[in-house]
DNA sequence: CCCATTTGTAGGAAATTCCTACACCAACAA
DNA sequence: TTGTTGGTGTAGGAATTTCCTACAAATGGG
């Protein structure tokens, strides 16, 4: 399935914050085309004929109206209309059950790390339905994930994620740049990232044991 | 007044996502080192020691707690930590002088664009008190910057912000990649972007009005 | 003991960032 | 009017980054 052209997405937020950093994130993913945005239930309801998006990540509680309505109501307009839904809260399976039961494919909460998020909106973005399994466990992938660097590998990210310079990594470890490059590729490769501050973020959280 | 050092951020935030979004996005700045992170304000308080921050970022509704009392007691055992808190709605003048009376240094709100908050962030690291004037405005600046871009830098802006590919936006407008590399630096410079989803989204609201 | 994978190392090509340059034109000042 | 200043269209160079490939030594499984 090479899935099809661009991810032609709509977003639903009522926050500027919240919704100004998401978007910041998915669409350094260049498969990911931004078709409309809103605030209110209602403008989303207006807008979405001529956006023509594939996918609608919408909140669930908004200001005017609640997602699960306005999702029902985009999906009546347009049946093939993939919803990712954005809950306050994890969701219970009862729940869930209703929400697939309204066609929606998928929910995250805002409990969940972004990363989850911007998986799933791909995940769902054939139409398929998504039932997340991410359950507050305490940073399973994330531990599992270091523990697959190895030992070179751990040295540099550990000073990439401090921001020495790759020419100073070179240096300290005794090196070619082009050699720390390929750490990095390797690093970055295995824990799926794509950036420095993840790594950062990955690092901070992986010493102070996730436990905050 | 270079600004001394690093600026070390703690970050407390209790949904997940507000808080990964957030620092990917802050933590693009090589200025900052984050230093600690919690979701709760009792957490941040037995933490905040040894993590030693120079600014802390810090919901006003927390799970545990608000900010405010958080703020205070961190403000108590560190006089000259900088203090953001982050309210979920706008603050009235009101309430603003209450904050300003326990020694918060800003306060940004949820509806703020996230450009806001970094903004503050830089600018309250010294110990200046920061008070926003973003009232709602239709993007204001926003209209302005894009006054700013001369013809071609608009054609530019406009093809990137469709993500075509440098190589294609010169053989399009007939001059050399290098060309079209500097008008990517003047946009960038002009309205003060550092990444493409930056201009994405700036395109998008200036076309449809930023009537949403 | 042999084969497949991982690890440590690095090179090349293309793209990107950051900085500098420069001619031209318009506006403004003396 | 002439000289100066600043923005615009154009581009080059250096350093860095990304993406991909390579390859020998080590390691682990069968």
């Amino acid at each position: 399935m090479a899935g099809q052209r661009r991810l032609r997405l709509y977003v639903t937020i009522g926050q500027r914050l919240l919704r100004d950093s998401l978007l910041f994130q998915i669409l350094l993913d260049s498969e990911v085309e931004l078709v409309g945005e809103s605030e209110t239930g209602v403008a989303t309801l207006n807008h979405l004929q001529e956006a023509r998006p594939t996918v609608l990540l919408i909140e669930e509680n908004l200001q005017d109206n609640d997602g699960l309505t306005i999702a029902e109501h985009a999906l009546t307009m347009n049946p093939s209309l993939s919803v990712l839904l954005i809950s306050d809260t994890p969701v219970s399976n009862g729940r869930m059950a209703i929400y697939l039961e309204a066609g929606i494919k998928a929910v995250v909460s805002k409990d969940q790390p972004i990363q989850e998020l911007i998986k799933t909106l791909f995940y769902i973005r054939n139409g398929q339905v998504y039932i997340g399994n991410w359950r507050q466990q305490p940073e399973p992938a994330a531990m599992l994930a270091y523990q697959a660097l190895s030992g070179r590998e751990r040295e540099v990210a550990q000073l990439m994620a401090s921001r020495l310079p790759v020419r100073d990594i070179a240096g300290r470890l005794g090196v070619s740049c082009k050699t720390v490059h390929s750490y990095k590729d390797r690093i970055f490769v295995k824990l799926g990232f794509e950036r420095l501050p993840e790594l950062i973020l990955f690092m901070q959280r992986h010493q102070h044991g996730a436990a905050e």
